[in-house]
DNA sequence: GCGACAG
DNA sequence: ATCTTGTCGC
């Protein structure tokens, strides 16, 4: 697939985003998704975890190794890693309540992120948390954990900047998949009591660290 | 035209 | 994302 048609496919996809349902209030149980790369970049391990959303330890989880699908273009980022991603998906024994995905879904140049993508593809509540910003302006949100600022792109309020920790740099969480942003940010600070990244990234990085790992030195 | 650009 | 040296802070 080439660039051009994997820009097709998004604006195919992009209505079928559900930007009305409020999603689970209280999810029993949410998924972590994450996914390692070999040094040169030729290999790659996907994770799921999945964890009970009010113990938060992981009752399941499921690895896919693969190639990438594609080459990294940002704003095409869905293509390279969504393949290895929905194998891990399948071989779980669980279905999760929501997806939690590394990435963002609506804070997107055609409102069509990661999130966007698996959770139109899954069916299921998806959010999308990212370390560093796509697209968007904010004003930087208050220093204590719960602040939060608009993320603003072309007239559009695309998700929010979000304090997960007193004093350390914020997350960007935006919409998925048949959640609200309100409801996006309470399940964000309730996946953080502790460090800065939700419970479920954490523990679906480890996860594909490993299972990379394991796959390069086979013992 | 130039720089920026999820992971 | 991963690599890699150096630095700050608990």
């Amino acid at each position: 697939m080439t660039e051009d048609q994997a820009v097709v496919v998004q604006e195919e996809l992009r209505p079928l985003v559900d930007l009305v349902g409020p999603g689970p209030s209280a999810p029993a149980t949410v998924a972590g998704l994450d996914v390692a790369y070999s040094p040169g970049g030729d290999l790659l391990a996907a994770a799921v975890t999945v964890l009970d959303a009010r113990t938060l330890t992981v009752v399941d989880s499921a690895v896919g190794v693969g190639r990438p699908a594609f080459g990294y273009v940002p704003g095409l980022f869905a293509f390279r890693e969504l393949p290895a991603l929905l194998t891990a998906l399948d071989r779980l024994r669980t279905v999760p309540d929501l997806l939690v995905c590394d990435g963002h879904g609506l804070a997107h140049p055609r409102r069509f992120g990661l999130a966007c993508h698996l959770g139109v593809v899954t069916g299921l509540p998806a959010i999308g948390v990212g370390k560093t910003p796509l697209v968007g302006t904010w004003d930087p949100p208050p220093g204590e954990r719960g602040a939060w600022s608009p993320l603003r792109d072309g007239g559009d309020v695309v998700g929010r900047v979000l304090r997960t920790r007193d004093g350390v740099k914020p997350v960007f969480v935006s919409v998925g998949h048949r959640m609200s942003l309100a409801n996006a940010t309470a399940q964000v600070l309730a996946l953080t009591p502790r460090f800065r990244l939700p419970e479920t990234t954490r523990t679906a990085d480890r996860l594909c660290r490993d299972a990379l790992s394991r796959t390069e030195h086979p013992d």
